[in-house]
DNA sequence: ATACTTACTTACCGTTCGGTAAGTTTTGAA
DNA sequence: TTCAAAACTTACCGAACGGTAAGTAAGTAT
């Protein structure tokens, strides 16, 4: 259970995520939302001016998230292999709805306006893909790493967690560290120099 | 353009899956598939039951495709690595659209009733997954690959090519060749045994 | 006590949704 | 030439959609 003391912005946000995460952006009608948490639908419209903003605004707190961890990765970490080893950690030891963010972000995203997909596609740079490219860029230029295409680089790490971030590969339960360490090991083979 | 000869039947599937690759499940209407074909929307209730069996037919369609795509690699390979490199350049070569057809059936089979997904994931495992992880398993029993779990294996060689299942990295276009190289070089790199 | 703001609810809007019943045209076999 | 089956169209259904205008109860500042 979230926090009962929490303000109503916030568990829309938190109810809202849930629900999105299950039944897709078209999937879920704001009658959904605010019957789950037992208000009326004018009050979602309230705190956001509608289903699109809420959308992105969840999108935004989970980069948010991100961000800041990745700067601590980069913060703490000396090398470049260590970074990359504790991303993917971060990343697939977070709760399953946290990571399940990241899916729903990738693939409902097409489906918003122009205009807020573009907003979030700045953002989803930003806060998130660029940072990981500097990782992988500054673990290249040290020789740590093979010479690669950055960008097949970038996609190859994403997309080797990407699979986890559907509830077929968890339920509601962490991953186990094995496969954490197993994920991490072909990745890392995959790319660093020999 | 498709050949004009074809069975309404079949512009339907065609036309559904490209429209249904651009808005989701949820996001594209009746409506609007038989806008697009210039027929009337009970048209495509005379060859198709409802929303979701038009729907599945289209995966089942391209799960099938797939399922004669594995075995021909499988038979003509010899060894495990090459059946893995012919793997990924054979997903990777496809047109863009049917590339775009797993990532829609990876993300949008959780919206439909729980009958329809048990059908698909059933098909899913026996036509696409089963056979990949058939593939991995003989490596590694044969000592070309690495000792790992499979489960982790197979999934990340599906989702190292996950990300170009998605427009942004390709448009209409093919891959480049080197991308494909890359991509093949890191999985391969990651399970090889050394 | 009064005036104003915040945080909602009730009740409704026009539109679109998936789906169907009934009618109409086209086709092809006898 | 007849006639039934196949291949559709027209017209509609109830339900659900995103969104909003108007009202209201509870605080808060003066």
């Amino acid at each position: 259970m979230a926090n009962i003391a929490t303000g109503l912005n916030e568990q829309i946000l938190e109810t809202a995520k849930d629900l999105f995460i299950n039944k897709g952006y078209h999937g879920l009608s704001m009658r959904e939302i605010s019957d789950a948490l037992n208000v009326s639908k004018a009050a979602l419209y309230y705190y956001f001016k509608d289903k699109e903003e809420l959308f992105l605004e969840i999108l935004k707190i989970y980069l948010e998230d991100m961000s800041i961890a990745l700067e601590k990765i980069q913060a703490e970490s000396t090398s470049s292999k260590q970074q990359i080893q504790h991303f993917i950690r971060h990343v697939l030891t977070q709760p399953a709805k946290q990571r399940a963010t990241i899916r729903l972000a990738s693939q409902e995203i097409i489906h918003l306006t122009p205009k807020v997909r573009k907003t979030f596609d700045t953002l989803y740079r930003e806060k998130f893909i660029g940072k990981v490219q500097a990782i992988l860029q500054k673990g290249i230029d040290s020789g740590e790493f093979r010479k690669m295409q950055i960008e097949v680089a970038v996609w190859a790490l994403l997309g080797i967690m990407f699979p986890y971030f559907y509830p077929t590969h968890s339920g509601d339960s962490p991953l186990p560290d094995k496969t954490i360490q197993e994920v991490t090991d072909i990745y890392l083979n995959g790319i660093i120099k020999k």
